[in-house]
DNA sequence: GTCTATGCAAACTGTTTGCAATTTA
DNA sequence: TAAATTGCAAACAGTTTGCATAGAC
């Protein structure tokens, strides 16, 4: 499980409180869906964030919620995607600083890296191609150990 | 236009002889997805390679069989494919040497770079996480100089 | 002549959208 | 009670597949 610099219910409340700021309102499936991205620190897909809803908590969310959700969420900042090459999209939480992801290309899992020369190398072939950097993607595929 | 090493009749040459020996059987439509691929030195859909095919040549050919193509040649590592983002995929010959892409969020627009610096660090993070490297995306996304 | 490749249309997967019903503030 | 959110089903986009036909060797 990965390590937020803030616990969950005092990131839900800000979270609550920002969508009213914003006019927009408040429901028990955003609140599952976050406290599921939040605790299970993984990459999920929509899928799998319908079926970890329901099986943790017990909770009915239309599979259109969760997509409307994370969009409304990447809006946000509070939600990153992430398509690791087989056409669908994984999300999780900015919480956490940016970093990379190494993929096994057999199992499918994925380890999180993050790499200061990379980062500052990506800033100097920004500014020599004149491109206003906004994000980028690094994705190393490969066999994980176990796979090999 | 982008330039390989190779020019193009002794690279289809090559790829035919190759194609026959491995069992498959050669066709003008494989003949002619090539041109394109080699000629517009692009990053292309597969809708885009079948457009292209027959505004260049007026040959016409099935999406089913580009795809079919697509997949055919990236096991024969021949072409690789990238996904932008935008959950499309994109093609391209791999006759030149690896490199990642500069992104523009705005009008899409590739731009291509390599870096030693970059790739060199790639395999050290693949090394310390135990992973066979097989391959890498890194895309930057940004905005070019025109659309800032 | 055998066996692969093609083209079409149907199937499939992941994602988005329209709309009526529900929930929030 | 006004406005946003939800869930469902239908729509959609990109990609894959089954099958009959055409083409390569």
């Amino acid at each position: 499980m990965k390590k937020y610099d803030m616990n969950f219910d005092t990131f839900l409340k800000e979270f609550k409180e920002h969508v009213s700021k914003l006019g927009f309102k408040n429901s028990i499936q955003k609140d599952y869906i976050l406290k599921i991205l939040y605790h299970s620190g993984e990459h999920l897909t929509a899928e799998e964030i319908t079926f970890s809803v329901k099986k943790e908590y017990n909770i009915d969310v239309g599979i259109a919620t969760v997509y409307r959700t994370m969009k409304f969420l990447e809006e946000m900042n509070i939600v990153e995607s992430l398509d690791v090459g087989d056409g669908v999209k994984r999300y999780e939480l900015t919480l956490s600083l940016h970093h990379d992801h190494l993929v096994c290309t057999s199992c499918s899992k994925i380890i999180e890296f993050s790499d200061e020369l990379i980062e500052s190398r990506q800033i100097k072939i920004a500014n020599i191609n004149n491109f206003h950097l906004k994000d980028h993607v690094m994705t190393i595929y490969g066999l994980c150990e176990s796979c090999q």
